[in-house]
DNA sequence: AAGGTAGTTGACGTATACGTAATCCGCTCT
DNA sequence: AGAGCGGATTACGTATACGTCAACTACCTT
């Protein structure tokens, strides 16, 4: 943690705290602040990430959990930060959005036919396994 | 289609029909070869996919749709592949089964979580979008 | 026989998403 | 003062997943 625990409430972190608190390296983090996915503030030179950015880089790993490209996810994260008040924005944003949520509804059904199989096939070894007289617990 | 519709009814494709039915590139299905994780006979030189083969072809696609690498993809058609003879096969089939489970159920929480954000995201616009006098069902 | 269509194997090119130095501050600690 | 640490930029390297020719073959169709 960055030497500030005592000086302000508002938990600022470094570069190097939110990578090693999401298993990943600096780099990738400011790979991603040069895609536009993240723009944390500066003192001098070094990068400085408020509990708001850090929710994004949240965004961002989950983002990739799910396979989306950074730039599929860089779309996300501005669905997000739509400006409320421009109507032409927020009809873009419904639009963007339906169509994520149509694709997100696609790799549901997906998911759930996978987890299917693979529980079937779990089912069957451990029958398998039980018939050859394995006991394990594995 | 191959012209062998009235020939035999065991139903088999040439790579073109396998590509345009599913919409990549004959490319894209000779590249999952090569990686091996498809395996058409020959006829000839030809490639000649079966029934069993394009179902294959949609387990991979299927795959990619979740996000997986081509290297997961193998490793989970392995799975259904395993020699159920071999307890020592089986016991391994068992783990990365259940590793690939787990994430899977990961991959679940994640799609539900962005889900819920993004409904709630088209709930808001359009609560804004109503309040602006747009009255649009686009 | 000639042309068109579909297939084959290389081989090289490309976008994405970082890894890996190399080199250079700025700060703290002894 | 000097060493060490964390962070910065710049630049080149790399794995994955194909795209894109090129050059050739086989099979119809006309």
């Amino acid at each position: 943690m960055m030497h500030v625990e005592h000086v302000q409430a508002q938990k600022l972190f470094s570069i190097g705290d939110l990578a090693e608190e999401h298993s990943i390296s600096p780099r990738t983090i400011r790979f991603y602040e040069d895609q536009g996915l993240i723009a944390p503030s500066r003192i001098g030179g070094a990068r400085i990430y408020t509990a708001r950015d850090r929710a994004r880089l949240k965004l961002i790993l989950r983002g990739k959990r799910l396979g989306f490209s950074l730039a599929d996810i860089k779309e996300l994260l501005d669905l997000y930060d739509t400006d409320r008040s421009q109507v032409t924005q927020l009809q873009a944003t419904l639009k963007k959005g339906r169509q994520r949520i149509a694709d997100l509804e696609q790799q549901l059904r997906d998911l759930t036919v996978t987890l299917e199989e693979l529980r079937e096939i779990e089912g069957d070894v451990l029958h398998l396994l039980g018939s050859k007289g394995t006991t394990d617990k594995n």
